[in-house]
DNA sequence: CATTCTATTATTAGGTC
DNA sequence: GGACCTAATAATAGAAT
């Protein structure tokens, strides 16, 4: 593809593409999917079966031991530092 | 496609041609991107540019002001709390 | 930006290994 | 589960609207 406004024609395509081959898998095969597209230009798009947020809910907390990750990031925030000890 | 057997394999062939496409999607038209798939079995598979998370991050903390949604969670886990005063 | 058109290219189901 | 093959199907770039 050549320009940057010809980029702009190819993602939309592109993206249409992907959302359909995303549904086509979920309806198909009975899985369940979800999909963040940020365009070039910032814009967000998304889709996801049976919601966005319920396979991101999914992702974020799996079963087993869900220290992975980012969670596990927090989770280090979140320790509690040493305080100092007040002598009396 | 007939049986569960072949379902299967379906949805892994399935599968990677829609993991390429997001990934051509990115490479081909500068995009950032996250998938995220739960197979019939339950396996999940994930893809993301640059990273699965930081899409994710970047979908749940709309943009005006940045410091939202997690990060402004992390933000706050992070800071000092009030250490007691030792009195003399 | 989205849609339509069309020749070219890529993906897919089904089979086999 | 994967890798390879092939005929049938679908997606795509580029140009125009």
């Amino acid at each position: 593809m050549a320009n940057s406004s010809n980029l702009q024609v190819t993602f939309s395509k592109r993206c249409n593409g992907v959302f359909k081959k995303v549904s086509e898998l979920c309806t198909l095969c009975d899985a369940q999917a979800a999909i963040i597209v940020f365009s070039p230009g910032g814009k967000v798009y998304s889709f996801g079966h049976p919601h966005v947020d319920y396979v991101i809910d999914k992702f974020l907390a799996p079963n087993p031991p869900p220290n992975d990750g980012l969670l596990k990031f927090i989770d280090a925030a979140l320790m509690p530092v040493a305080l100092p000890q007040c002598s009396t």
